[in-house]
RNA sequence: GCCGGGGUGGCGGAAUUGGUAGACGCAAGGGACUUAAAAUCCCUUGGAGCUAUGCUCCGUGCGGGUUCGAUUCCCGCCCCCGGCACCA
């Protein structure tokens, strides 16, 4: 007998499918698309684990999909700039470029061997001129639009990585990638106001809300940080001048005993009072020097300064405190230390008033005996007017009052702060602008795009970007004055690449503009995207904000690029993610050679729904190669068996066909909900039934083939290749791959006889077997003459019965 | 602290709208085939008890509740994982 040989067969119907170019979708095809997109790769080198199960979604999905008949979009590509090609170069002498080329040659061998099915005519690498030329010529655009700004901003910045990190790419104070501490750092930075889009991000959710995650919004939601409140004046003692504040708690006013301002406020130095500057000004170095350390004690120090409280006209002073974020609000915070628990710390050091203003029942009026501030709901107290008020309520109209003065108005902060996309790194696409003497900040013309990274750099690490060392490229003429001026020799943050690629796959090679716009509205909005839950705010957020922009400036109608997205979870092994440095990685090339690329993507689908981490187990791999075997025995020993119609006239006929149907329907529900791996355990448990049957009849036979040509279009969109070897070897002409998925007749998805489960108060006793439709009398009937179910009745009263359909009968006893 | 998501056999995981808990796989044990092993095939496998070849009780993190009936719904806890975190 033949053996199951994964390496001969599926190298064999790789090269087919595509010298057939069964992947290639076709634009404007009649059939309804579908674009199935997973998360592009870095190409770090190799395919990891976490790649394969990604990817092995999306083919599922693709591979599915196609078969119900869909025109399907299914490309890839690789998001090729970044640190880890500079890295390289330092440490190898290699360029970022060929060593970026070579691991995108390797990994899409490894892509291949493991048989997705890409339209590899899509390609899109994002260092290609041709690529981030566009990118280039959009940026050019929101420049003159007013939506991208150039600003000195304090940053974080890795001296590791020499580099700025947006705060999306701050963890825990470190930098994301190579964990060192971030430092703060004064810089010119170019920013693309993503905040002018905060509301759009927040109400377009519920656009998407149906196919999204809840956690990824809820993390986009959180990470946006609407907050409704008011900005109130505090005008300065012996000043014409006002402070303002912003505050969520309007209704606590009453309870300011002081205010608080940040010490890198840009007005505090020229605001102390003489005596006070020396201490002043010593807090604001320690506060610089030390950056902003959070589990540090709060601090501050009296500027001299008193200001007026608008609600009832009291003098409070005014503090520097290292606790109060520029960033936020207006860096200066109403103090309301009976109700603040940072303001209550704040006030107990310095020995600060500290004033009730909210009352609930049990809370003590002598604020001495509190151990923390009171923040919860309560009715106000010392409030003058607005006494007696519950505090949500007061809240408005407390700033109704004072607006009517012109003190106050309804406000909203963000948490969410502009993109910044410099970076001062060499392997990244430049920023297109030139510094001219004369002219000042200056876009490069379209015409002369792309702005070219120049090839001859060299790469050392030290001191800065590498671009502010190569002369022919930073030395240039303005574009508008032609005088001698200076390049921008910072790149973008790569994000700025992901944002659009999904774009750029419906007309990959246009060269005229960033895409073609017909083939871009016949393919958007992608159907279902496939990635890691570790982008679920910096990646998705910036592609929606993108995707808005590129609309705004009028390249396409679309509003969120997708649809559904499905969040897999990590591959796991002993506990812990698989990562070089914890030395757990299983590599896909070796399950490869042992097992077939099969084998890997059966293991992966089954071991775990895709949203869950997947526990990686050697024995589950041989469980899944197994199963394979298993497959490959049976119909192989069945190969010669044609299929035909035929009448389904006994039991034996009527059980097999229920089997096909009721799999068929299983499996195609399973796929609908992207449950694979209870789809494959049907499939499993239908070879099982199969291994038992054995067909006798010449009627048994032709519909036992059926059966099997049924199974290995279930299972082809997660194995492909013994599938479709299967199905030539089983005499088919045809490609498995463009057969249509099959269909199952409701009828014959139900049984004739069927097991009632006969309870007791609610307690399983006895299941008997019915026709299908058996009225409740004769079921009642048949389950008192079951023993199991006497004894339990016996000598007690039938108080009453609970029948259900085909299912169960409850008898309730006393 | 706040916001999400979870707790089901030895393990990964199944269970339409409340209706036979543990599908399927792994691991384990027993058997068949074999000179032997591998491979394959068959059987057993949630726990406890007993007057054992069948029956009883317990069992989906814990404690209550609703219901004829709860893994599923409600209330109150405990624990684990993830995200955010001086955001005023």
């Amino acid at each position: 007998m033949e053996k199951y040989n994964p390496a001969e067969i599926e190298v064999k119907w790789q090269k087919r499918w595509e010298e057939k170019g069964l992947f290639k979708a076709l634009d404007f095809d009649k059939k309804p698309k579908f674009y199935q997109l997973e998360m592009f790769p870095y190409p770090s080198g190799r395919i990891h684990m976490g790649h394969v199960r990604n990817y092995t979604i999306g083919d599922a999905i693709a591979r599915y999909k196609k078969a119900k008949g869909y025109n399907v979009l299914h490309p890839m590509g690789f998001d090729a700039f970044g640190l880890p090609a500079e890295n390289a170069a330092i440490n190898n002498n290699t360029h970022p470029a060929k060593w970026t080329y070579s691991n995108i040659e390797y990994m899409i061998k490894e892509l291949k061997r493991l048989g997705f099915s890409y339209d590899w005519d899509r390609l899109v690498i994002t260092c290609d001129p041709d690529y981030y030329k566009w990118e280039q010529k959009v940026f050019i655009e929101m420049l003159e639009r007013g939506m991208v700004y150039r600003a000195k901003s304090t940053v974080n910045y890795c001296p590791s990585c020499k580099t700025v990190l947006a705060n999306e790419q701050v963890e825990d104070g470190k930098c994301w990638r190579c964990g060192s501490e971030v430092i703060q750092k004064e810089m010119d930075e170019w920013f693309l106001k993503i905040t002018d889009y905060a509301d759009q991000l927040l109400d377009d959710m519920k656009l998407i809300e149906e196919g999204w995650p809840e956690r990824v919004l809820v993390q986009q939601r959180n990470w946006i940080g609407k907050s409704k409140g008011a900005f109130v004046k505090f005008k300065i003692k012996g000043r014409d001048e006002c402070l303002e504040v912003f505050t969520t708690r309007p209704d606590t006013l009453f309870g300011v005993t002081f205010v608080s301002i940040a010490p890198d406020h840009p007005k505090l130095l020229e605001l102390v009072d003489d005596k006070y500057k020396d201490e002043i000004e010593k807090f604001v170095k320690e506060f610089k020097k030390g950056g902003r350390d959070f589990s540090k004690e709060k601090e501050g120090v009296f500027t001299g300064v008193y200001l007026i409280n608008p609600v009832n006209g009291e003098e409070v002073p005014l503090y520097a405190a290292n606790f109060v974020l520029m960033e936020y609000g207006t860096g200066v915070v109403m103090a309301v230390p009976g109700h603040d628990q940072r303001d209550f710390e704040f006030a107990k050091k310095y020995n600060l008033p500290i004033r009730k203003v909210i009352h609930t029942d049990g809370l003590s009026d002598d604020v001495g005996k509190w151990s923390e501030a009171y923040t919860e709901p309560g009715v106000l107290v010392n409030s003058a007017q607005f006494d007696g008020l519950d505090n949500e309520t007061a809240k408005w109209e407390i700033v109704k009052w004072l607006e009517k003065k012109g003190l106050a108005r309804i406000g909203y902060q963000y948490r969410l702060r502009d993109w910044n996309v410099s970076r001062q790194r060499y392997w990244g696409a430049p920023i297109p602008v030139v510094y001219c003497p004369h002219c000042g900040i200056v876009p490069e013309k379209i015409e002369n795009l792309p702005v070219r990274l120049p090839e001859n750099v060299e790469i050392t690490g030290e001191g800065g970007s590498p671009l502010s060392k190569v002369d022919e490229f930073v030395n240039t003429k303005c574009p508008i004055c032609g005088a001698d001026a200076k390049r921008e020799t910072d790149t973008f943050d790569t994000f700025v690449e992901s944002s659009w690629y999904f774009l750029r796959y419906c007309s990959p090679k246009y060269d005229k503009d960033i895409f073609e716009r017909k083939r871009a509205e016949y393919w958007m909005d992608v159907d279902q995207y496939v990635g890691g839950i570790e982008h679920a705010v910096m990646h998705l957020l910036y592609a929606r904000y993108f995707t808005k922009v590129l609309r705004d400036l009028g390249y396409i109608n679309s509003t969120e690029p997708f649809k559904r997205l499905l969040t897999q979870g990590m591959v796991i092994k002993d506990g812990a993610k698989m990562s070089k440095s914890k030395g757990n990685v299983v590599d896909p090339d070796d399950i490869i050679e042992q097992y077939g690329a099969d084998t890997a993507r059966l293991f992966i689908l089954f071991a775990a729904p895709p949203e869950k981490d997947l526990e990686w187990s050697d024995e589950g791999v041989e469980g899944a190669f197994r199963f394979l075997n298993r497959l490959w025995r049976l119909v192989y020993k069945y190969r010669d068996l044609k299929s035909g119609s035929v009448e389904v006239k006994n039991e034996r006929l009527k059980d097999l066909n229920y089997q096909i149907h009721s799999t068929i329907k299983k499996v195609s529900n399973d796929f609908e909900a992207y449950h694979f791996n209870t789809a494959i355990a049907a499939c499993m448990e239908f070879v099982n039934y199969l291994y038992d049957f054995e067909p006798k009849t010449e009627d048994e036979k032709k519909l036992y083939a059926k059966a099997l040509e049924e199974l290995l279009k279930l299972l082809s969109p997660i194995a492909p290749h013994i599938t479709e070897e299967l199905w030539s070897l089983t005499g088919h002409e045809s490609f498995l791959l463009e057969e249509s998925w099959p269909e199952y007749d409701e009828a014959f998805t139900v049984k004739d006889i069927t097991t009632i489960a006969i309870t007791v108060n609610g307690k399983l006793r006895d299941t008997l077997e019915f026709p299908r439709g058996v009225q409740e009398g004769e079921v009642f009937e048949k389950a008192l003459e079951s023993p199991k179910v006497k004894r339990h009745i016996e000598g007690k009263e039938i108080v009453k019965k609970i029948f259900v359909k085909d299912k169960l009968l409850n008898i309730v006893v006393k």
